[in-house]
DNA sequence: GTATTAAGGATATATGATATCCGTAATAGG
DNA sequence: CCTATTACGGATATCATATATCCTTAATAC
């Protein structure tokens, strides 16, 4: 079981419009370049962040991606699942339906427990994931990186918006 | 991002196991066939199993799997690991070394920041599993289960260890 | 000795991730 | 207008992994 590289790729995107001025707009041809992914591909990603309303585009030349809400308020979770789906890591398919000793028309009141419990799970990995905004990236990264490097690709991006 | 239909198979296995008799063995077989399952596919989940410390297989007629150790000693995260491996869920591959701005020989004293959130958050996700045994799920299936049923299954069970 | 079992290798098939290409509509600037 | 540029979405190709089956081997109970 493993994330999408997309997971990844957008992740790092939202890191990059979280520090883009106000109204600047930053073209997924950049992006991709910035962070050494295939444009095209890279553009799905940001396709499926613009329809889960976590980013706007704009068309046109001097269009690009920008934020469409503040950084604080953006979670990790919402960019997980814009890319990745809402779906649990879990699926019940009901094998205990199978049990040759069952009636055929028993109805379960309760979900599986072994689904609760995996979903218990779960739902701790989005709790976490919730927990965690643009904004807080946004302030770890730059106690992260090297001041020298913040401050060039910073420019690089400026550039280019 | 989905699990393994391995890991629910092999959960469900593990929580018949645990209500075996003292040195009884249960065969593939049955274990397949009690959960509508490929018997050849399921095997493999159950040798991941064995491979793990987790149950145990005996050879020969009578033969089959039992938990190598107490319930109570099992976590759902030990079983989800041995069919799913201990890999996270998400993978790192650095993109931020692609980075035009970066100077190629710089080297990096702390994982990515937003690995490090991914990380945290898979960390959850296992300290949940890690939080739930074997005998635990017996406790909460003995309170779900219709007495009926669960005698019936008991029985199936019996009668073939 | 015979039947039965776990174990593991080899292989086929299906599904989803990764990647590319193209057409369309919108928009900025000349 | 006209042109270049952009996001957007559909179609398709390629690759990795999950799913599934088959076969051989070694151990074991009877």
């Amino acid at each position: 079981m493993q994330l999408k590289n997309q997971v990844e790729w957008a992740l790092h995107c939202c890191a990059i419009l979280a520090g883009l001025g106000q109204d600047r707009h930053l073209a997924t041809r950049d992006l991709a370049e910035l962070h050494g992914v295939p444009k095209e591909y890279l553009s799905k990603a940001l396709q499926a962040l613009s329809q889960a309303g976590i980013v706007e585009g704009t068309l046109g030349p001097s269009g690009g991606y920008r934020l469409a809400r503040a950084a604080g308020a953006i979670s990790f979770l919402d960019i997980v699942e814009a890319v990745e789906g809402r779906q649990s890591s879990f699926v019940c398919t009901e094998i205990r339906k199978n049990n040759p000793c069952r009636p055929s028309q028993m109805c379960d009141d309760r979900p599986c427990a072994i689904a609760r419990a995996m979903w218990a799970a779960d739902e701790a990995w989005r709790k976490s994931l919730r927990g965690v905004t643009l904004a807080d990236l946004a302030r770890t990264l730059e106690k992260d990186i090297p001041p020298a490097l913040w401050k060039k690709t910073r420019q690089w991006v400026a550039e280019r918006t």
